[in-house]
DNA sequence: CCGGATCCGAATCGATACTG
DNA sequence: CAGTATCGATTCGGATCCGG
């Protein structure tokens, strides 16, 4: 009964019947760094209910954006489908979008691989890219870690165990050639507002191991600049 | 306490958070056409509940992203800041890949002004307009009448009465070189489904005045290609 | 452990009525 | 015109439980 239709015909209205409701965006966000299964996702979005995550996969399978691929070896996952994955420019953007609102993360806000993975992709500065010589980071923010490898306009980003190394993943080899570490406070070098050598200076920010000179390269690379206005960070 | 929030810190959480709740994005949408009042926005909105109307309203002013607007000539309107006019592309880019997964209307679906009116911008191929001699046309679906002007790369669209000329609206001047008239099925010329002739002989479109080959010109402007995968069009 | 299904209280939504 | 108030219908969130 209780139709829950906009009663509207219009593609934005469509857009929002298929990935608008409650924590649909966020798994087709993690499902955009790769095929991922149920407990994947469950891990990635620690606060979903479980029933909720059924529901939406069901959901997202009908809609034509999700697809379920049993596993050869064994298992489940589910992935984007075509269609599906033609919504990354627009989860992008709509990170770009939100970046420019994070306050100050709550108490228990957490930084997941994927989330992270994202955000990168989000701040990724193609052009500034091109123009700089390839590099290849070691990135930690909380207990994630995330290899990051810029050459050219190309952008790859595996992600370190743990967890287990991602389905269909496949580990960079070599050595970067900068680790470091962060917490959340990594926005602010993100956004700007901290450079590098001051994000270290403040702590927000620890070189483990290279050149910390780099850093200049890795912020020139990944940067969302603050746009219009900066709101003041909703609750 | 029932924390709402996703519990992540990441822009596209932060994002959906602003405007992911049910109607936000909507609501951004028609304020993407422009100011509008707290009846108009009811209107254009038939199914939304008045309180949640009022309480979107307010979570989106405290998110930054519209604002509240006392008109000198007595009365209020709404409108986006500048953070919330950032929306566009994404709105317009959600429009568009919703679109591909448009079926036939329901039988209560309406299409209102503001909703064909970003329905016509996410349509829009400029760089096809750029390359064709300008053009004025005169769009009615349902009981919406548009005014479309395109000329070079600039699209601009008013909407003439009903409803009464738009807040701050501009009336053009002049009169339209076509004329016409359709259904919901306009979405078949746009998705290219439909050439001209054939949407008139099937009786989606009717032409009321001017030089009916300039639908071709229409249909060379306002161009959804069904880009992937034509997903199986959800209930 | 993986992939859910089930149950229940709390919060939100939807529809309508009403008010300054 | 611009919203509140109210109340039943849904949905969400949290926890537990179940079959492989």
């Amino acid at each position: 009964m209780g139709s829950r239709s906009y009663g509207q015909y219009c593609g934005v209205t469509t857009a929002v019947e298929l990935v608008g409701e409650r924590w649909a965006l966020l798994i087709v966000r993690d499902l955009l760094v790769g095929p991922r299964r149920y407990t994947d996702l469950k891990q990635g979005l620690p606060k979903i209910p479980t029933n909720i995550l059924s529901a939406r996969l069901k959901e997202l399978q009908e809609g034509g954006v999700v697809r379920r691929i049993p596993l050869k070896s064994c298992g489940l996952v589910y992935d984007l489908t075509e269609y599906g994955r033609e919504l990354e420019p627009i989860v992008v953007a709509l990170g770009r979008w939100g970046f420019q609102a994070m306050g100050e993360p709550g108490i228990d806000d957490v930084v997941t691989a994927d989330s992270l993975t994202i955000a990168l992709r989000t701040a990724f500065q193609r052009d500034a890219a091109a123009a700089l010589p390839p590099a290849d980071y070691e990135v930690h923010v909380g207990d994630v870690a995330l290899r990051v490898q810029v050459d050219g306009g190309e952008l790859r980003i595996a992600q370190l165990a743990p967890p287990a190394p991602p389905v269909g993943g496949r580990m960079p080899d070599g050595v970067p050639e900068l680790v470091f570490a962060a917490g959340p406070g990594i926005r602010r070098l993100i956004s700007g507002e901290l450079t590098p050598f001051a994000a270290i200076d403040d702590g927000v920010l620890q070189v483990l191991r290279g050149d910390e000179t780099l850093l200049e390269r890795f912020a020139a690379t990944f940067h969302i600049e603050a746009g219009a206005a900066a709101p003041a960070a909703a609750a």
